[in-house]
DNA sequence: GCTTGACCTTCCCTCTGGGGGAAGGTACAG
DNA sequence: CTGTACCTTCCCCCAGAGGGAAGGTCAAGC
């Protein structure tokens, strides 16, 4: 029989944690002394100690622990945390392969993963995503009392445009209503002239190619800088430039 | 010009994280309006912020992105989180195969990698590593006053017998002291009579080869419960067994 | 002009998953 | 008999962020 000094040092952990485990419930001392509290081990606890040190470093919780030293089903926890250390590794080698894309590339990281919520939007089909179709259709949602104070965008290959909205509006012949699916997308950010958007194109395409991404859905451009929102007040002195201030957004839908 | 809530929901975040970036030192708002301390981003802005939500979502920590916002080397930062990043995929692939083994194996996982001590001992050689030769070693030891709490053991493949001391003994022509270097172990517990040891070895031997780990110095026996320790009080009842609570630790320095 | 929402700061809590240390008192061992 | 070990309880720590509420001011729209 050991006292809790000398068998915490043979299982190579402190005091402390031998009576935290045995307050969990993980690992109890083989006897208490009743008249003064002290905790005793026996050696043949060591493998048991061991057992439960062993799942510790497999990086199982000690509350899953405890579930286990309690009857719980042992194989199945060991394949859940596989699992889970399994995701951890795939997240590692993302990150990997995102952080080879950036440092090949001098400026930095431009495109960021994220999520973006449902976008319920009213929707225009246009021959070209042209500024004025889009003051038509923000005219239209404002009417019906329904802009949401989102920016605006474009998914050009389906030639439509869109305007964020609080809810359902009214159609018409011209204008539809929907709501834009949630989806995870890689995003880039553009600043200046329209023209150079190609560019930025470009880039997030490759990015999502070097990422090993799925596209799942048709880009999105999303028009920044659009609406009133963007003319507040201005520090005296600083002048709005028109070309470096258009800011678009390209978002491409992955898996 | 957006106030911070617009801004936030065009960068994808929260006006408190935007406010303690500011604080930071990692994003500061174009303008602050003296009168009111309202804080005023500009369109131009968001490349630079995207910019920033990427490092982030690469792992690195906001501290050190301040660092490269005030002209830190951004190549170099990325590379080292690249040699952070490995280390974390290597630390998972190498818990995976440590739980692929636990699970090939019904009772759960027996062998743990720990770090140990430099433990100064007092050393003999013999021919085999027998009981009498360990009680001649440690009682030279605790004559010399120099025993230390823990438990004697053998390096087999040396013909070697150790006794943990305190300090620097006398040595004679048979009794020799020496440091046993720290070094990291793989570690496991055997129970019962001696001859099952063998066993135990084999499966320590396995573990090791199929964690992919390579042996730095012959394998270490502890003889866990000899000494008084083992033999405190004992509950009423308690039938101290022999052969059940004969327990042997086999550790094998790997790299 | 008034209301509602947005913004300001400051302080504290949350999470995850565990750790350690000190205080104050009793018990054991040599 | 003295130093060490042990008991409990309470509090603090880590990293690395983020959120929430309080209390006050301000802006924008009707």
């Amino acid at each position: 029989m050991f006292r809790i000094g000398s068998f915490a040092r043979l299982g190579g952990l402190s005091a402390k944690q031998l009576r935290a485990y045995d307050e969990l419930g993980i690992f109890r001392p083989v006897w208490v002394d009743p008249s003064n509290d002290y905790r005793y081990y026996s050696p043949a606890q060591l493998p048991e100690l061991r057992r439960i040190l062993a799942l510790r470093e497999l990086g199982l919780p000690l509350d899953e622990i405890g579930c286990l030293v309690a009857g719980g089903d042992l194989r199945e926890a060991l394949e859940r945390r596989r699992a889970e250390l399994e995701r951890e590794r795939q997240r590692a080698e993302e990150r990997l392969r995102a952080l080879d894309i950036s440092i090949a590339d001098e400026r930095g990281p431009d495109v960021v993963l994220r999520p973006v919520a449902v976008e319920p939007v009213a929707v225009m089909h246009v021959a070209q995503p042209v500024d004025t179709a889009l003051y038509e259709l923000e005219s239209h949602v404002r009417d019906a009392g329904r802009r949401a104070p989102r920016p605006p965008g474009a998914i050009p290959s389906e030639r439509e445009i869109f305007v964020p909205v609080t809810g359902p509006i009214p159609t018409t012949d011209r204008i539809g209503y929907r709501r834009l699916p949630a989806v995870r997308v890689a995003s880039i950010i553009h600043r200046g002239a329209y023209e150079g958007v190609a560019d930025a194109r470009r880039a997030l395409l490759r990015w999502v190619e070097s990422a090993g991404l799925a596209t799942v859905a048709p880009m999105r451009t999303i028009y920044l800088q659009f609406g009133a929102e963007a003319e507040l007040r201005v520090p005296p002195g600083y002048v709005v430039d028109q070309a470096a201030d258009f800011v678009t957004e390209l978002q491409l839908p992955v898996a």
